[in-house]
DNA sequence: CGACATTTTGAAACGAGTCAATTGGGGTGG
DNA sequence: CCACCCCAATTGACTCGTTTCAAAATGTCG
């Protein structure tokens, strides 16, 4: 009956420090023996186009999602985009619900597992239970406005910006899908390559590292290739 | 039982020509006697942080979404965006089902009437009919895929790209919306400023004004204050 | 008609992109 | 086990698009 904890939660965490918070769950599942599937790191997924068969929450790795775009010109590059990198818990193939067809491809960063939801089963299970409804609502939404702040980063932030609210939303989802630990010094382990960081920021891989090594340079974090520890926080949230 | 027709179409839509197109429709609530609001030129349907009490369905007019970030540091100016702009026959109010709050302000552009549906009349409606239930998740997906493409846009494309999809994702909405009319010299008439239009798209307002003044010089378009009309459309699709 | 908002246009400054060269790491094969 | 290769990351110099600041023109509403 009550609204979506872990979604819900999420997006008032969010509303509350401002930083972007970019993820989605779905824990009202949890009960449910449903199938699981393994995929090695590059390995896609999904890709867009296929049928949508199913939803899936990833139970541990990492995956980036990326849409692909045919430009407005038809002899230019199609544009292309890393949408959103997605962590232990969160949900993956909303976007595919409104054609029945994935929108986007949706690539292992690293060895991972998820759980398989069908679509065929998962909105008659809706249908019966109401906060199992509530729950896939609201995690829609989430997502919703998990992009809406996506755009708003890549149209009013500068790059300085950009890298510190992605190294702290980073870094938030880590806290809260394992390590509930201290405070101080957070290490990460960035999966992703800089230009797919770049990608999904709005920027060339080469600004992001130059925007990296700034913020090394100026005592906000550590950095040691894809080995992230952030320093003072306080530093990269005024940025 | 079939997947959202007018959700459906629209993005199949998109997806074939290229171009962006970022509206939500529901259509299967018609038959229902929902209630209906007027909403004057300047007024807000809602604002952020309010409490959600329903979904809107615009019936005529339009409105622009706003969202509003208190920047990661705290005394800079606010980040603030446009983040849609919403025509007859689409739906606002979605991002607000993961909080139960408003997650965004929507104001109307010129004196506009909605059509309202309470929450806690459209779950327990979802529940009964499927295809209710399925077509408000394909709304909630095709808003996904919206926010994404933006989100896309903002991170890709330079300006002229920009202002070119957004006059044909415009145009291609009116003629969904209202008349299915000729083919060419389309005949526009903005009811949003310059700044309105540059904040949606990640630009300074000078730069859209700069940018629709070359398109006419170059031909592309006629322009005349708020007045555009697309007279070479494969021209704006090939920027 | 007058006050105010919107739009247009110009010139200069800045941020990010582009091109290019170098360094570092991880894996494979000799 | 070391050498080599490939990919990722870093850094520099230069270019270009967009922003910024400013002023004038146009439009709108009371």
């Amino acid at each position: 009956m009550e609204p979506s904890v872990d979604a819900g939660a999420a997006a008032r965490r969010a509303a509350h420090n401002g930083a972007p918070t970019l993820h989605v769950r779905f824990s009202d599942a949890d009960a449910i023996p449903f199938p699981t599937r393994t995929v090695e790191r590059g390995d896609a997924l999904y890709c867009a186009g296929e049928p949508l068969r199913s939803l899936y929450t990833v139970q541990s790795g990492c995956f980036k999602t990326v849409a692909t775009f045919p430009s407005t010109d038809d002899d230019s590059a199609p544009h292309t985009q890393v949408t959103g990198f997605h962590f232990a818990n969160e949900t993956l193939g909303l976007d595919g619900v409104c054609t029945n067809r994935h929108e986007s491809d949706a690539v292992a960063l690293e060895p991972s597992v998820v759980r398989i939801m069908p679509v065929g089963i998962l909105e008659p299970l809706c249908r019966e239970y109401a906060a199992m409804q509530h729950e896939l609502l609201a995690i829609m939404s989430a997502e919703i406005v998990r992009a809406s702040r996506l755009a708003l980063m890549l149209g009013t932030m500068p790059a300085r910006e950009r890298v510190a609210a992605f190294l702290l939303d980073f870094a938030e989802r880590l806290e809260a899908g394992a390590t509930p630990a201290g405070e101080h010094a957070i290490a990460l382990l960035l999966p992703m390559t800089r230009a797919d960081i770049g990608s999904y920021l709005g920027l060339e891989l080469e600004t992001v590292s130059r925007t990296l090594s700034k913020l090394q340079r100026e005592g906000a974090i550590g950095l040691n290739g894809r080995q992230v520890r952030i320093v003072d926080r306080s530093m990269l949230e005024h940025q």
